[in-house]
DNA sequence: TCTTGACACTCAAGCGCTTTAGCGAGCACC
DNA sequence: GGTGCTCGCTAAAGCGCTTGAGTGTCAAGA
């Protein structure tokens, strides 16, 4: 920077205004000093203006889940693509972390806010009981919260939502129109809001059709204790026609215990994948599954961080309601009593 | 730590040098500073340090692919999840970034660069003419190509590296003791140096053994042109009585592909994914695989690094052969004329 | 002619840390 | 008793940038 103010014949202020952009140098001097800066390659050192109060250049992104469901999950990395994007346009740094859980992602924000390493954070898997939007409210971090409700109690925080209940009640919609009234949701993470959400639905919806064996059972979301539950519910009497899972890998599994027991999908059982990926049109029959755009989430979630970086107001906004993509896995409910089980 | 030197009675200087653990203060004093520094919480600014010379205390991470091959691979955040988990013990941050293209990439490099951004960089999926490792040579960036052969032109580098040539050979070797000898490689990208890697050794191999109508054929890794290189191999005379996948999803895609053809596995065609993950035992019947720790993989890169940074020379470690999992997609070849196809 | 003010720019302080040079005290040694 | 050394510490500069205060110039207005 001094060499620019050397070679432009200026001093280091007037390069400082010149190069961001402020009031105070003429328009040729602006140019030059964009021209010669140019052409030394100068790109200003994050730490020096970090330091100098402009902030770090960076956003954080914490990811607190065991480690055996991470790989498995396509949600993530499609998300943090998308991310990414938005925050490329403005040159912004992402600073990934992986954490063992609430506790430890909490400790990984305090250190980010007392080393001065992000000037805000993008918070995934709003739980029940979150202890999150309290401590970066409590920072005063900028924040944005990934698939949360909206949460009156912190004003700070901006929420990036999916309609988890618009989607969930649409889904019930499509299989009582088939028919369907015994249905069991193979759930997340319990303690999640948006499986929270899930069940509650379910059952509302359920109430108010007066269906009546509707429910929920939650799990890790790995494919072994998806097809253990599945093998459990079949197993019931009578068993449902209709199965719901909280992710496209369970759904898979699921669909291949039900194979095991003599179910066939979807003339003994219907399958629905809560989350749809090339898995799902990969296995026989091509999984029915709620589709949603997950790098747009993420584009969703990194702009309203850069709303807030800018100073403008924390808010709340929706993604589109993901929508059902019928395939092969769903049709009409087994009559009562008809469904085939291998002896 | 104004505040530290001011409560603990002593210099700046003296508790930058207690807290850094550098001769120059008594251990008493040394002592009391930690404690004072400890009760107000106090940490670093990352910023003033890198300011000072001492690294941005970060590391750089960017991929490079093609945005639909991103979610489905569970590779790669297993792998970031294993770098991470050796990062964190030293408190260093990722930086992570999705790039279109090498060339893209290199850009991010020469950014993080000049904006002092990152102390190194760990380079994933090195290319036949990668311009990448010249780049960072040149930039003096430290860094750790991830599953690159060891590249004796650029001595600045570590490497570490996958023996794909061993696992390789002894795919084959399973396979053609089960009598097979028409196999077909289903490989991933062509210009990935460890695909080309897998099909000279196939070539090798099968030239070594005599097998006659052995070949490797690219693909970008998607389950879609997995499917149609699947349909395209099995529909020729005679078709191939083993393939070998080079990645899990793939491998998932081209057995439904065969299924579809009226071929069956493992009667008709033996598969085996080079890639093993819950997918692979999800379907039926489960696919033998080549099992490799992704998540240690990227612990061994994120230590080299780490050495690299700390002084040591460039060098190039190896992990494990990956060995294959047998299941229920490989097995015996079938007679010459045996198959059967669907009318 | 003198004031006023806008404008283009410079000066210098300061962000929070590291680090080199230096200083005084205590000690050993000849 | 002086010299030379080490030890424990302080003073101050500097990393590269931003920024508020200040300076000089020129044109318009009184």
């Amino acid at each position: 920077m001094k060499d620019i103010a050397r070679r432009a014949g200026v001093s280091e202020s007037a390069v400082s205004f010149a190069l961001n952009g402020r009031p105070g140098v003429s328009e040729a001097t602006r140019a030059r000093v964009r021209r010669v800066a140019e052409q030394l390659g100068w790109r200003p050192s994050t730490a020096a203006r970090a330091l100098s109060g402009e902030g770090a250049a960076t956003v954080g992104f914490v990811l607190a889940r065991p480690a055996h469901t991470l790989g498995v999950d396509s949600f993530f990395l499609q998300l943090v693509s998308g991310i990414q994007e938005v925050l490329a346009e403005r040159h912004l740094g992402l600073l990934f972390q992986v954490a063992e859980d609430v506790a430890d992602e909490c400790a990984v924000y305090r250190r980010w806010w007392a080393e001065h390493r992000v000037d805000g954070v993008l918070v995934a898997d709003p739980r029940a009981a979150d202890p999150r939007p309290e401590l970066l409210d409590e920072l005063g971090l900028p924040a944005v919260v990934i698939g949360g409700a909206p949460d009156v109690r912190h004003p700070g925080l901006s929420t990036v939502w999916a309609d988890d209940a618009g989607a969930m009640a649409s889904v019930v919609d499509e299989l009582t129109a088939l028919g369907h009234r015994r249905i069991v949701h193979i759930a997340g993470l319990p303690d999640l809001a948006h499986t929270r959400r899930r069940i509650a639905t379910l059952r509302a919806e359920a109430e108010r059709r007066g269906l009546g064996e509707v429910r929920s059972v939650t799990t890790d979301y790995s494919d072994t204790e998806g097809a253990a539950v599945t093998r459990r519910v079949l197993g019931g009497s009578p068993p449902p026609t209709a199965l719901i899972y909280d992710n496209d890998v369970m759904a898979v599994a699921g669909v291949a215990a039900a194979a095991d027991l003599g179910f066939c999908v979807p003339q003994d059982v219907s399958v629905v994948s809560w989350e749809d990926s090339a898995l799902c049109r990969m296995v026989t029959p091509r999984l029915s599954a709620l589709s949603r755009d997950s790098a747009a989430f993420g584009r969703t979630a990194a702009r309203e961080l850069l709303a807030l970086l800018d100073g403008a107001p924390a808010r709340s906004v929706g993604v589109p309601v993901p929508r059902l993509t019928g395939r092969g896995s769903t049709g009409r409910a087994a009559p009562a009593g008809g469904r085939r089980v291998r002896e």
